[in-house]
DNA sequence: ATTCCAAATGATATCGGTTACATCAATCTA
DNA sequence: TAGATTGATGTAACCGATATCATTTGGAAT
């Protein structure tokens, strides 16, 4: 591989003046910046990035952890991101966590040992033990969709209360009364937040908030399912189902329609996302669409900003959301 | 920052010997082993990798372009890189290409720059200009899931052709002699083998091939919807659709069952890659199953093999695939 | 006590760039 | 023409580790 000392050599200039060509071409002559560039050309230079961001000590790298990229939601996130950090010069190192501990901890350790600027977590729970964290307090870090108030430093996150508290009060206008939760991981400050706009919806309603109504889930396609079908199986049946996110939301049809059961003539079901596959189930599903793209957009952004110590006081976002409605919510039987 | 020159400061000994503590305890004595232990810790050293990397030239990062992360199933294969790639002591860094030849040459640049080992790419299409080439040669890269035949570097593939046939064969074999096929986009060499799969079924059958049972996509649940709509618009209606990934199953499933179509007494879906959602739409979908993980964990290794220098002729690997049958495929209809 | 050997430790070159400073040549001013 | 100024280029220190080689230390053997 060759390095610059070859193409000052075979340029017959000395080391400095290759760099200078290559980083300020205005400080060398035009005569030398062509023989320079031919000698790049002829021996066919790259330059060795590690050395470069090593000797700056900056590395233009930012670590995302997410929990799993294949969440679609999460997708749409990552690409906000890469937008925004293209064009401020950074490159997105995306880091597959599947919510071990261990994955996470060694991806974050990239920010204490010099190998990227700083780093964003998309869930809430903070298991970097001390990775994150120097003698100067803590490492450029920004949290996003899934977050925790405590820490100082930058959050974006959505008003998952008021959403769905929207969301629990559009049930409500239908004519719902007796309205399912499925939940999603105890772990996730999402759900506690979800749950508790759809308790303010029933308070604000004067209805009475009935425990057994809950229904546990993890936010995946089986979870929904299962939970699915527990509900068929209920005395009282509830007219209406509110699921914490898409994916439990289109389980629970599933089980909901191997029943017999008629959406949203005999039951409504709802989410939470706006995930694409949504649109396209059975009925389209009503749930509620969050600004994925900008959610990444604003986290490298503030990120950036914490990088380079413009911020002082940690700025937490907080994002809008849109109440899409579609076929699986109806009005309520009278019974 | 604390350095490993603070370090030896803390401890009264030399840099070398706080590397030597660190790196081969057991070149020190355990007098000044403990020294530098505790100097380690009261400094809050963390060793600067990106000057170890630099040093030792060996990154052990791998670069993995993928077309989409959003893709369940492209989720499911980054999960068995890194599974693989932790147990070798390598970090995945996961790009998100969204097919654009700008980002994919951004991040394919990391190899020839120092910054990764290796890189694997996802999808067929060799679009690095010349960033993955020095006067050596390749350099070290491995071509999964999507691949082309041409070019010295592995391989990690599903015969496409043989499982596409397979699953045209099931169809057949349920009656179905107007099979429609709703295509991938045309730049992938997944579309043409899977189409000539099809295409030997048919042959096989003694069934004439008709042009007009083929209807354009691309992997999107939009697409499959869009055809499923001319679908169900046909004088002669198909009895079976195959598409060519699920998305393009579920999004055409919409459309039929819109049309009034039941599925599969009117009309047999199929669908390929066996992603999560499949199980879980109404009907549950008829799909091929490949060993998405498997895929993950082989091309790591087979990188790793070749960054060693292991490797002489680039194997050209062919995993397994399975035909799950579900609900979404019956018996065609007498007409 | 002297010699010898192995273990422990230190001094320093090195990786490939960037950049502050030094040097040199060319142009300009008086 | 001498001196000052500017532009172009070279020299070498530096980033933070590792590893080679040199040196010192400690203990055993005589």
């Amino acid at each position: 591989m060759a390095n610059i000392r070859d193409v000052a050599d075979s340029a017959g200039v000395s080391v400095a003046t290759v760099s200078r060509a290559l980083q300020q071409p205005e400080r060398v002559s035009p005569k030398t910046r062509t023989k320079v560039m031919t000698a790049v050309d002829l021996v066919g230079y790259k330059p060795n990035l590690m050395a470069v961001k090593f000797r700056s000590g900056k590395t233009h790298n930012l670590v995302v952890l997410v929990p799993t990229v294949a969440n679609v939601f999460f997708a749409r996130v990552i690409s906000g991101m890469q937008e925004t950090a293209a064009e401020f010069g950074y490159s997105i190192l995306l880091a597959n966590t599947l919510g071990n501990p261990d994955i996470e901890s060694h991806y974050a350790k990239m920010v204490s040992t010099s190998q990227a600027d700083g780093l964003i977590q998309l869930r809430a729970l903070n298991p970097f033990d001390n990775s994150m964290i120097n003698d100067n307090g803590l490492l450029p870090m920004v949290n996003a969709c899934e977050v925790i108030d405590e820490g100082n430093y930058p959050t974006v996150s959505l008003d998952n209360r008021a959403a769905a508290k929207a969301m629990t009060e559009h049930l409500l206008g239908l004519g719902h009364n007796r309205i399912a939760m499925i939940k999603g991981p105890h772990s996730s400050p999402l759900t506690q937040d979800r749950l508790s706009g759809y308790k303010d919806a029933l308070n604000d309603a004067n209805i009475a908030f009935d425990e057994d109504l809950l229904f546990p889930g993890d936010f995946t396609l089986q979870a929904g399912y299962n939970a699915g079908v527990t509900i068929t199986q209920q005395v009282e049946r509830p007219t209406a189902v509110f699921c914490e996110n898409d994916e439990t939301a289109i389980g629970a049809m599933q089980a909901l329609k191997q029943a017999g059961l008629r959406i949203p003539e005999d039951i409504s079901v709802a989410g939470f996302d706006d995930i694409a596959f949504s649109a396209f189930c059975d009925p389209p599903l009503t749930t509620i669409a969050q600004p994925a793209e900008e959610f990444g957009r604003t986290a490298v952004s503030l990120l950036i900003d914490v990088i380079n110590g413009k911020i002082r006081k940690a700025p937490k976002v907080i994002m809008p959301f849109e109440l899409i409605a579609r076929g699986s919510t109806g009005p309520a039987r009278i019974v």
